[in-house]
DNA sequence: TTGAAAGCGCTAACAC
DNA sequence: GTGTTAGCGCTTTCAA
């Protein structure tokens, strides 16, 4: 158990097959332009030794690691209460792996940790990373860009400043929310509120400015800034229900807040979609379809998003099993939505 | 942008500082038994030239990675859709970081990936494993083990043979569930019921035997296997209520499944915990602490068990920082739980 | 204390 | 097609 078994090498595999080190080299690696009886005899040798190639010298030559970075900066503990995350790596992982790469999954804790992120992506553990952008002053992926590594954002990053070359993945917030608001309007309801997301993530954002592309003399009491939790759904709800009593639709900035939405609705005895119709924003289909009654939302396709930023990454990596057509820089991605209705709305 | 700037060698750090390559490495890796002066003159090196090492040419030589991988089977959709894995995860990766340890996540989507993960770990990427079994028949701690990879696992593996050497840290499940139960003996409840999880997963089992500990002779009718899901704790709470009606007490395995069947219990009047008390396990603060009434539940420490594991098993590799104190091989560790009173029960 | 030199296991020119 | 050979960048004896 403590003994580490000397796995065998290369070197080892062709003393067995009989041959040198490179063909077997080269029968390891696909075997293209080595003639069928040594790479029978090359393969059997892998086989009966259990052969496994070392990573490390394979990555010092070829300077390929086969992996890559999802970094996620995670300053408040929300990122994990939602399963947005988990959806997205669900979607990097199963690209990643299509395509026999690694994911290195990088937490970051807050800004002591950058440094660390730097230095790590900085050292050539990795062929590229995937980024999560959460807040406009987020220097995290600054850093990133600065230690030269291919990436890809997940999400708009919210830089002022035009950067050039970035690449990022997200879903056409501000149209979804159009579409959700148009629908309200369509319902005929004239009083429409928004309980926003944080604004410094450009997701809420973009929603809010989709808002506001309809209801376009809107009256600020009816919105309201929130954080994407339920808990803060319900206390943009009731200060809502303060400014305006006499509201009759609300457009949540996504699923969960508009379940704290409801709750206070109910509570308050307005009837949904009778009094008051809600939307969210997501389609997480555990709060979506579970609520009461099931929401009405925007639904974006998460794990798309994610399997998605894998392969702009890939391509810009030029990974050898991904080139199959266009080449070259890839750009960003703007993903559709689409409305799901359900009862609320 | 597409050019890589060939990054510094050792060779150059050690040009720049006018010594060898084998003195800047030694300042790089710690700087023991150099003289000062040389120290600060490679110090000053490596910072003018932005020296970081490669960890290929190092893995190659010392046969570490200072990496460790997560093997987290996924069979369903599930295990994303509570914040459990999230919360180990973000255990396992303060204390891997905190030892400058990277984190390589490996997520199986069902048996055609468990080859490739025994290749990876097989590999020798990384130095370690830190795998969660969920259900009694899983290939993949076998094969994991097989690969030779020195593995801790999350939640206390359910193999019938007493495999050796097998390290795990797991919550006192049935302690746990005992205390529960004893609670509601103690409020003087006789008719307790209890909604399982899955009963191919150790905690699951684990809790109906602690269940069964203090209710020694309960109605099997009492007793209804559920999923860790709300929609299940719904399904299993009608299932209940139809054979049992005269019930008085539920203790469910989990705190979603208690929230499922608090919505059933609310639906058909019954008040809670006047009619019926209600407890849950987990104490998932956004669900224990929203759910209406707030739910009692047997609280375990989720992120202290990913921390756990990432010590137990950096430990076992003999990290160069963990080593105060014991070494040798360490034993599995099982965490106390406790009760959480709130309104429920 | 410092330096010289020998690899770690592999790939990729370049010869044959 | 296949083999020979020269490193990739680093750590680590071993001498000095």
């Amino acid at each position: 158990m403590t003994d580490t078994a000397p796995r065998p090498t290369l070197e080892a595999v062709a003393a067995r097959a009989g041959v040198s080190r490179a063909t077997a080299s080269r029968v390891v690696n696909g075997g293209d332009g080595v003639r069928e009886p040594l790479v029978a005899r090359v393969r059997r040798a892998v086989e009966e030794l259990g052969y496994v190639p070392n990573q490390a010298a394979r990555s010092l030559v070829t300077r390929r690691h086969d992996a890559v970075a999802v970094v996620i900066a995670e300053p408040e503990t929300r990122v994990f209460a939602d399963p947005f995350f988990a959806l997205q790596l669900r979607g990097i992982s199963k690209e990643l792996t299509a395509h026999d790469n690694q994911l290195v999954l990088l937490l970051t804790e807050g800004r002591d940790d950058h440094a660390r992120v730097g230095r790590y992506l900085a050292g050539g553990h990795v062929d590229g990373a995937l980024v999560f952008s959460l807040h406009l002053d987020d220097p995290l992926p600054g850093l990133i860009q600065h230690a030269g590594v291919p990436t890809v954002f997940g999400g708009r990053p919210g830089w002022s400043d035009g950067r050039s070359g970035v690449v990022y993945v997200d879903s056409d917030n501000r149209g979804g929310a159009r579409e959700a608001v148009r629908h309200l309007v369509g319902l005929g309801r004239t009083r429409i509120a928004h309980i926003t997301g944080p604004l410094d993530q450009t997701s809420a954002a973009d929603r809010l400015d989709g808002f506001r592309d309809v209801m376009v003399d809107a009256d600020p009491r009816l919105i309201v800034e929130s954080d994407f939790t339920p808990a803060g759904g319900e206390r943009a709800m009731r200060e809502l229900l303060e400014r305006r009593p006499d509201l009759d639709a609300v457009f949540a900035a996504n699923d969960l807040t508009a379940a704290g939405a409801l709750r206070v609705l109910r509570e308050r005895g307005r009837r949904v979609p009778e009094d008051v119709a809600v939307i969210g924003f997501d389609d997480m289909l555990p709060v979506a379809e579970q609520s009461d009654p099931p929401l009405t939302t925007v639904r974006q396709d998460i794990e798309e998003m994610g399997r998605l930023m894998a392969r702009l990454l890939l391509r810009r990596l030029g990974s050898r099993s991904t080139d199959q057509g266009v080449a070259g820089a890839p750009s960003s991605v703007v993903l559709p939505t689409t409305l799901v209705r359900r009862a609320s709305a």
